[in-house]
DNA sequence: GCCATATGAGACATTCTTGTCTCATGAGAA
DNA sequence: TTCTCATGAGACAAGAATGTCTCATATGGC
């Protein structure tokens, strides 16, 4: 087997690894190494092969959950047409990685040591800028700072991939629900 | 020491510890045994005595997160006023309440033993009542589901609290982010 | 077929947390 | 003062999870 093919097959393993460990650890974050392992299929001798450690592990979870910010902020070209038109593409891009996002979240000791902050902080800065955009333009209300939106859009998309990986709620709401909220609130609007 | 002073002291002490547990786990959710005590000015002997282990310690605080709620329940008088004046009375009622219902949402391993279902599941129904009111007066829209309302209540919740703890927030701004963001969402009203 | 190497299985020590125990101490009641 | 009892300090064992190790196996390239 060639240097080349042994450095793919170990990046294809990576991933699937750290999909499958994404997935279990959404639903339970206390999820142990032996039961990361038997989710992804493999042992847990080559779980620790491919990861140092469980902090290495969730650092990577982290660097792919920036990875997916990342991707999805530019996906959705947060620059172009309507404040609102743009959240919506966002919140559609960010979909995907909802379950990720929402362990990570709620995963508050990983700014112990803060390593991968840079990432975050320019994540938060870029959907902030979107909302400040939208403020500045008159599309959005000027009572709620950036940071707050910014945060809301978390705490919402946490909220909706709980609910629906618990059956409260159907996936395919799931875009609507948190745009619909985020953006309009629970009032009716005056038709106008 | 008579029985009755015994009886009045174990309980005041049980709530102080209760609070201080709240307050530090809402922080940092795996703290050990050993922190809760300290940051209760105790012992580790004494919280053992005082609750029988690490889940009993955690049952006593989903009761007493059950108890806060349903207090706050009562204190707002869902039924009264107009649903968005009830939302509002809700969230203020609940702020007290909000680290320690933040540390209970993300605890998704409470429900393995659902003992206590029943009283979440009095909680959600009243608050997805007060949802359901205010889409029949036509208030609210209708095309969010009084579920995900009541979810996205407590998520917004978690956020703030996450936020305020964090420095990111002002303690006071706590009920106006959420409950502007809850109903109006972060579109700017037309004037009317 | 032969060899390299990634893998799985499992043993092992280590560490951390927990739960239980004992004992000395100090505060409060009689 | 004297007694009672809750408390704190600490030792101890049990359990779980982790990290590291060795060895047998099988898969894939030669």
């Amino acid at each position: 087997m060639s240097h080349m093919a042994y450095a793919c097959l170990m990046a294809v393993d990576r991933e699937h690894v750290l999909r499958s460990a994404a997935a279990l650890l959404a639903r339970k974050s206390t999820s142990t190494m032996d039961e990361v392992a038997k989710a992804a299929g493999i042992s847990r001798a080559t779980l620790h092969r491919l990861f140092a450690g469980r902090d290495a592990l969730v650092r990577a979870l982290e660097g792919l959950g920036i990875e997916e910010c990342e991707a999805a902020l530019t996906a959705a070209r947060l620059g172009e047409d309507t404040a609102p038109e743009a959240v919506r593409r966002l919140v559609r891009e960010l979909e995907p990685a909802a379950g990720l996002l929402a362990f990570l979240y709620t995963e508050n000791q990983l700014f112990e040591g803060e390593q991968l902050y840079e990432g975050w902080a320019r994540i938060d800065a870029g959907i902030a800028a979107l909302f400040r955009r939208g403020q500045q333009s008159g599309e959005f209300r000027i009572d709620l700072t950036p940071a707050w939106l910014t945060e809301a859009l978390y705490g919402l998309m946490a909220s909706a991939a709980w609910a629906v990986s618990e059956g409260r709620a159907a996936p395919k709401d799931f875009t609507h629900m948190v745009v619909e909220l985020l953006l309009g609130g629970a009032l009716r609007r005056e038709e106008s």
